[in-house]
DNA sequence: TGTACATCAGTGAACGCGCGTTCACTGATGTAC
DNA sequence: TGTACATCAGTGAACGCGCGTTCACTGATGTAC
């Protein structure tokens, strides 16, 4: 039985990470203080400095965390599915994610997270892009989206979710419920067809 | 012949609009500050509230004048272009705006102006939208875009270009300069169709 | 044409606030011998 | 198994900062009579 108050926390950089993604979602960036993150986390206001160099730093773990979740939800599809109907799952993935944690999805792309400043955010976020680039790779090879460069195919289909979603997320949208706008954004994936005929 | 410092400034609400576009440009909304606004302006540091109520007041001015900025590069376009033509210059005039002025545009998009609380603003916005569905219904009307829902395929349109902005604008794409963007855009814009036809 | 007075548009001092960060410290833990 | 010591992970006080906002004020302008 450990004592009530601890002198050493014992996982306090989980803590404080989980503390300060908490924080985000409830208030956004712009109120995300290094304090408050601190007293969430039960701890003095300068304990974050033994894991994160500065609150840039902590908020760059924040977006990292963010980016690896965002894999995840954009690679969470069944294995069974054929590759363009995986296509479609991710773009709504993506868009559900945006939805659900709009702040967070904020931190991750309202600010360019450097490479050589913070790599780790960087690759995370590389990874997102490219479970992407597989999905359309994927497609491609099964002949079911055209051949051509599929790095332009996929920051196309990126540029389309991300838009959606960034739009959503500023109520620049009628719809008031998420499933109206992911039900959009269904129409927006197969309807690119018809739109994109003629224009 | 005036006195050098004439106490009544004569044109302060828009010289303090003309400083705060200026300041948000050079920096940003985060170190956006009524005070450096005021210093910019060369008026004391409190003379703002003779013409905004607060803060969130002049950088809803701000936001307003952005939208109206945008509408009128919107449409711009020659009238005697086909509405089809009309509409993809509109489309690349939205993303050029938001690549020139990537921080005004912030402000325009990054939070929602409230209906009630900044009229102007919001309706300001409304205008762009109704400029993009104008084309979209012109487009309509000659064939050019097949029948339906107009609002549908407008909202659609608009979230390309607005996720090809904040994509561009965040540093997510490879390409560095302004025109390599466009041209992506342009690409996005008359590929859909071969991209759409079989997601 | 003057004059009194209300109103408008600035000034400068001051307040309170919470922040990020630094400093000197202390309690807990790990390890060499 | 003990012990000395380095290191790690916290604490609490303090600093300086610039901000938004309020206050009492003053100089300039407009207008009724």
């Amino acid at each position: 039985m450990p004592a009530a108050k601890p002198y050493h926390h014992g996982n306090l950089k989980e803590a404080l990470l989980a503390s300060a993604i908490e924080l985000i979602a409830a208030t956004g960036p712009r109120s995300f203080t290094l304090r408050e993150v601190a007293r969430r986390a039960g701890v003095s206001h300068n304990a974050p400095y033994r894991h994160f160099r500065d609150r840039e730093d902590l908020l760059a773990a924040v977006a990292t965390e963010g980016f690896e979740r965002l894999t995840r939800a954009m690679a969470g599809g069944s294995r069974r599915a054929s590759p363009v109907n995986r296509l479609r799952r991710c773009g709504l993935a993506y868009v559900n994610f945006a939805l659900c944690w709009p702040q967070h999805f904020a931190v991750m792309f309202d600010s360019s997270w450097n490479q050589a400043e913070y790599p780790e955010c960087a690759a995370a976020g590389e990874q997102c892009f490219h479970t992407l680039l597989g999905l359309v790779r994927d497609c491609q090879a099964a002949k079911q989206v055209p051949a051509g460069d599929p790095l332009k195919v996929a920051y196309l289909a990126w540029s389309l979710v991300h838009g959606i979603s960034k739009l959503a997320n500023a109520g620049q949208f009628p719809w008031r419920s998420k499933a109206a706008v992911l039900r959009f954004c269904a129409f927006s994936i197969q309807n690119e067809k018809r739109f994109g005929r003629t224009i």
